[in-house]
DNA sequence: GGAATATAGTTCTAATACGAACTATATTTA
DNA sequence: TAAATATAGTTCGTATTAGAACTATATTCC
């Protein structure tokens, strides 16, 4: 019955990613940042600042969220927000020169949390998995659900 | 750089976590239920009942956040929680009539809105991927941070 | 049996999560 | 160019998320 075996699978990758999550979080709270706020910060390191349009596309942290997220770290002093020359509608989300410097000394922090587990896997076995997870998710972006109502063009 | 290739794969698990709760959620809000009221009424389905912790270790739900959960799906006369007769500080959740009707007419259709995806996949490829996530999973659990505080014991 | 400890569930707080509605600016089309 | 449409970001409402503190009951250990 492949539909229990999709089920299977399905429940082994969520349990996966809150199992990352769990994993990762212990050490990002202890540096005093959600895991939201530690996504944006090492996303805008070392970086010229970008839109809020592609911080959502680079993390995973919908538009909706992202003011919030993003507000409670420019009132943390870590980023700032300039308008965009070249859209009238955007804004160039930077981190400021703290923000930077705290990135540089948390970023290397974490990688090293993260070790332990970076070194259990192979090179060879992190790009299967890579693979696969790819196939997976181009299937979840691409195919539709059975019983979508199409509106009449 | 094997830091690199983790990462990568990592963020392939998120996105395809992320992936299957859009796709799946878009069909259970059209149900009138969030995605985690479909889990416990697909979990209470066709069973006598449970206790809280039983059901927060068949799903994703954190007790924390479980009263929440079950005070609304009680409130929309979907269960009912009894005292359980074995431990005075536990209590068994079970679904109404009403609960368990409404489980039997939503539960297939909601496998119908997943066949695309189930039919996509093959059974061995199922399995597979099960298998790879499931490694994951035991390291993730399994493995310690690099720098976690032992207390002295 | 009584103290120490563990467990089940609730409550609390801060921060997400998500869709939908909304404002302002861009882009496309006729 | 004016209208129609699309996009960037904010705001809003409801529900979830996590951890931690708390209450009540069980269990363990002496």
């Amino acid at each position: 019955m492949r539909e229990k075996r999709f089920l299977m699978m399905v429940r082994e990758l969520m349990e996966c990613a809150r199992g990352f999550e769990r994993y990762s979080a212990a050490h990002v709270r202890e540096l005093g940042l959600t895991p939201a706020q530690f996504d944006i910060i090492a996303t805008l390191g070392n970086t010229q600042g970008m839109s809020c349009k592609e911080l959502g596309e680079k993390t995973l942290i919908t538009k909706g969220t992202m003011t919030g997220v993003l507000d409670r770290l420019e009132a943390k002093g870590m980023l700032n927000r300039h308008p965009c020359a070249d859209d009238g509608r955007s804004w160039i989300t930077k981190l400021t020169p703290e923000g930077q410097a705290f990135f540089e000394q948390i970023f290397p922090a974490h990688m090293h949390s993260l070790r332990p587990l970076v070194e259990h896997f192979g090179d060879d076995q992190l790009d299967a998995m890579r693979a696969q997870l790819q196939q997976l998710r181009t299937a979840f972006e691409t195919i539709q659900p059975a019983d979508i109502k199409i509106r009449s063009a």
